[in-house]
RNA sequence: GGCGACGUAGCUCAACUGGUUAGAGCAUGUGGCUCAUAUCCACAGGGUUGGGGGUUCGAGUCCCUCCGUCGCCA
């Protein structure tokens, strides 16, 4: 066993649907994975989903589910699009799950015997979109909250507290000795915070405001704040504390993030580690966003960067090609569409594809696909091994210091240069004047390669490279990646195929019908939102008989009416300019009833009368036959 | 306002602790090959390394300053 490597993911958020950001932490770590099995490690990886909270709750209340069936419902949704990108989880924890739930509280009670927690009352701005107190800072000029640009509660609550400043001495020698958080820049972000008195961590919500948690073990009227719910996932994940192997994962533990969640995982967690007598995790990754300049994320362009779009459409294996060579692990990116097809056209379908396959059918029209022997090994034969094995080492350089974007390009380095030596080396030309057994080995030689290539990709392009090898006649579950450097595979006699091209090319006509595409969908990036129905219900609409109206004073747009429906309502309307008061007497119009009121020129209007306006003027919304006043529109 | 990152060819990025004429890939142009997915190979053009100043025998790399983009904190 050549060593342990525990990989998470975060457990992401059910509020939203798996997205590009989502798809690329979780890809970096299943190539990591898969990387490391390829060396003869024992890999575990974890992944899996946050569901607690507010927001879970609000998010089900809107479409009219119970927050268990909403969870649900996402979670698969989740594990479905891994599933569908081959992602090669070990385990999937989810935070409703009773497994999770049970070492929540287990660790929730062990801290509070330790007198880790306190009760205190705080009163202050609540934000629920936060789900936590604001302080003045973090609102805007108008006091709502700068990220959801709401107004904040006031809010007066007994809560348990978490006094993590006790720890910040500790954890800013734990940062600045070892080097737990990479990038560094990120390290360097996070000692900045810690020069700064930590404030207490606010680990409970009260039931009676939010019961969608997990219940405290030592006050039942409390359930816990997600965010000290959901890191324990990395723990619960791996059996702790009742299955013994949690203890050997643990100390050899990389947790992978974007740079949004830095604070909780290089803050929050090493503390709540400390606390229990836990080691810390052995290291925090930290990487960037993948910016859409040219197409912002809008519903209507959701499908294009969706994830499981672009791989049903291109193959499930461009996009992690793509995202991993694309993005410097660390920094944030450019997503673009038409880069995404360049590259694939590039580098998978003209080097790598056409390379295989220009093999491929040489051997298969002049040799019925039998890999021939070798014969006398000439320079050029020997300089394709030492250029193909010098960047495979490169490439293992890179892999294992997540420079991704360099490892796939110093691998494809070869790649262009097994072109070159086939060029050069020419075997049609040797096979059409006669020199069979020089092509013979030409064409072991470079079968052999391709195989090196493959494997070496294997864990970044699991689906094509499997279908290369078996069409090499060798099977990727019985290979190690030392096997890249063993010329002798495939084997004298064994069959190949050249099968179908592996990356067929994105032809231009396609581009450019995209090319069209992106700018029209830009326009009309004012994309109205959606609404389930339920949220139409919430509006009140009745018909309502106009039985008194007169102009009010000073406004010459604004009618004062009286309306029954069937209670007697006082409106204020603004369409004094398309009506006069005695046209609408025993007119029936269509009221929103339970609008706030509001007070219009002082003159208090207790709901809004429907209309359709367009550049020709303003015309009411009547029923098309008498009903009675009071009746519901819907 | 404080801390930090970034700014290198049209685009995406390299260049270890300062060391010879700043490199790749893509895109562009010209030529070649024909086994191949109109693919591949060769060659070429293209950069006062954001501006300015300084240290040094020598700076993209260090220092100062200004400009621009972004992040975290306030």
């Amino acid at each position: 066993m050549a060593g342990i490597k525990y990989f998470t993911t975060p457990i992401y958020y059910v509020n939203s649907y798996p997205h590009l950001g989502h798809a690329y932490t979780t890809l970096v770590v299943d190539s990591l994975a898969r990387y490391y099995r390829l060396k003869g490690y024992e890999v575990f990886f974890l992944t899996g989903t946050d569901e607690h909270g507010d927001k879970i709750v609000k998010a089900a209340q809107k479409v009219g589910k119970s927050p268990q069936e909403f969870v649900d419902e996402i979670a698969t949704i989740f594990r479905k699009t891994w599933d569908s990108l081959l992602v090669t989880y070990d385990n999937f924890i989810r935070t409703t799950e009773e497994r999770h739930k049970k070492v929540v509280q287990y660790i929730l009670q062990k801290l509070y015997e330790k007198g880790e927690f306190y009760l205190d009352e705080y009163e202050g701005n609540y934000c629920f979109g936060c789900e936590r107190f604001l302080t003045s800072k973090e609102l805007d000029e108008e006091g709502k909250c700068k990220d959801h640009k709401t107004p904040p509660v006031y809010l007066k609550e007994k809560n348990y507290f978490f006094n993590l400043e006790k720890y910040r001495p500790w954890l800013k020698e734990l940062l600045e000795k070892e080097d737990l958080i990479y990038p560094s820049f990120y390290k360097e972000e996070v000692l900045n915070l810690l020069e700064e008195p930590l404030p207490p961590l606010c680990i409970s919500r009260p039931k009676a405001r939010l019961s969608w948690g997990i219940e405290l073990p030592f006050d039942r009227d409390y359930v816990t704040y997600v965010w000290f719910d959901a890191l324990i996932n990395y723990l619960s994940g791996i059996g702790f504390p009742e299955n013994p192997s949690w203890e050997k994962l643990w100390t050899n533990s990389y947790h992978f993030i974007a740079k949004d969640i830095l604070k909780p995982h290089a803050i929050y967690w090493p503390i709540m580690l400390r606390a229990l007598g836990l080691p810390p995790y052995k290291k925090l990754f930290v990487h960037g966003y993948w910016l859409m300049h040219k197409m912002k994320m809008s519903k209507s362009l959701g499908n294009i960067v969706d994830p499981l779009y672009l791989s049903q459409k291109y193959g499930r294996d461009i996009l992690r090609y793509y995202l991993l060579r694309e993005m410097a692990f660390g920094y944030d990116a450019e997503f673009s569409l038409e880069n995404f097809i360049l590259r694939y056209n590039a580098d998978l379908a003209n080097d790598y594809g056409n390379l295989i396959f220009r093999t491929l059918n040489l051997v298969e029209k002049h040799f019925k696909g039998v890999v021939q022997p070798y014969g006398e090994l000439r320079p050029e034969d020997l300089e394709l091994r030492a250029v193909v094995e010098g960047a495979l080492k490169k490439y293992e350089k890179y892999f294992e210091a997540l420079q991704f974007h360099t490892a796939l390009e110093e691998l494809f380095q070869a790649i262009r240069y097994a072109n070159v030596y086939i060029d050069r080396t020419a075997p049609w030309k040797e096979i059409k004047e006669g020199r069979l057994e020089r092509a013979g080995t030409i064409l072991r030689n470079l079968l052999s390669a391709i195989k090196a290539f493959a494997i070496a990709l294997s864990p970044v392009l699991p689906d094509s490279s499997e279908t290369l090898l078996r069409n090499l006649g060798l099977n990727l579950k019985d290979l190690s990646f030392e096997d890249t450097t063993n010329w002798g595979l495939p084997k004298e006699g064994s069959i190949v195929y050249k099968g179908s091209p592996l990356f067929p090319r994105i032809e231009k006509e396609e581009i450019s019908e995209m090319k069209i595409q992106e700018p029209i969908k830009e326009e009309s990036k004012e994309e109205k939102e959606v609404y389930p129905i339920e949220e139409f219900r919430k509006w009140d609409l009745r018909i309502g008989k106009v039985v008194f109206a007169e102009k009010v004073q000073g406004a010459d747009k604004l009618l004062r009416l009286e309306v029954l429906c069937p209670e007697k309502r006082q409106i204020v309307s603004g369409i004094a300019q398309y009506y006069k008061p005695e046209e609408l007497i025993g007119k029936e119009v269509v009221i929103v009833v339970n609008l706030k009121p509001a007070k219009i020129r002082g003159i208090l209007s207790e709901g809004m009368l429907l209309a359709a306006h367009d550049d020709k003027g303003l015309t009411l919304i009547v029923p098309e036959k008498e009903v009675t006043a009071g009746a519901k529109v819907s």
